[in-house]
DNA sequence: ATAATACCTACTATACAAGTAGGTAATAAG
DNA sequence: CTTATTACCTACTTGTATAGTAGGTATTAT
């Protein structure tokens, strides 16, 4: 189940898209629209910035804008790196230790197939969609 | 994330259709196979059996037995019954409040489109392809 | 100099998952 | 008809993760 992690990354994201204009968005005001602890999403956004989908600027007049055009983001990749982990299960979870069942497990491809049919429904889907 | 009660559930269902013959299969030796709690299963059981997908038997010899072919089985429905929610996030759990914002969410109808894609794949899937 | 912002790290309360524990009721076999 | 074996029932326990709170420092426009 997706977390508040992921879901407010998400709003995060269409919140700046909506009101970045030709400026940055602070996070004080998007949590304020949003109904967000600004402390808690300041927790959230840095993977965002880190792997480059948004840019952030210091002191007054700073915030938040996006990279891209909306368009060029896709759901996927916004959940992937705010969310703990979008495998199925614990054992296809990134960092699982090898299950000893692997061999004999009659599950294992399901929960693949799982997996790949949820990343591909997020990766068709872009940012602007959803404005 | 699926639990281990929907994992487990699966496991035991696999396990008493490789098992059964024509009798019955005692749990304690699913859980022996299968390396799981007796006491653990024997929570997670129960609606299967009330919604029928399987027949218990007390006393000695008794056990359990699937009450239709593994081919009539599909994945969802083992899952949906085992699990808590197969909702992708909260808002769209059974039983959770109405959210005050799903006028103005723009997030929603994502969440509804990626909760009917697992669905259908869960759904598309049937036990005896465990097997 | 000041106010506003991003950025950083530690701590906390609560809920839930994953069991453990200790029984009772039913039934086949001896 | 006694015993062993099974399903069936309900309460309790423990560890961990989620969803925050809290208190700062660094940077920059005005």
């Amino acid at each position: 189940m997706i977390s508040t992690r992921g879901r407010y990354a998400l709003r995060v994201m269409i919140d700046i898209a909506s009101n970045q204009g030709d400026g940055y968005v602070p996070m004080k005001d998007v949590a304020a629209r949003q109904g967000l602890s600004l402390k808690y999403l300041e927790q959230i956004i840095p993977p965002l910035k880190d792997h480059g989908l948004i840019k952030g600027i210091q002191g007054k007049g700073g915030g938040y804008r996006l990279t891209k055009k909306p368009s060029e983001y896709n759901i996927g990749e916004i959940l992937r790196l705010t969310e703990k982990d979008l495998a199925p299960v614990s054992c296809l979870a990134e960092g699982a230790p090898e299950c000893e069942r692997r061999q004999e497990c009659k599950t294992v491809k399901l929960w693949e197939g799982l997996e790949k049919v949820t990343n591909e429904y997020l990766d068709s889907k872009t940012l602007d969609e959803l404005l």
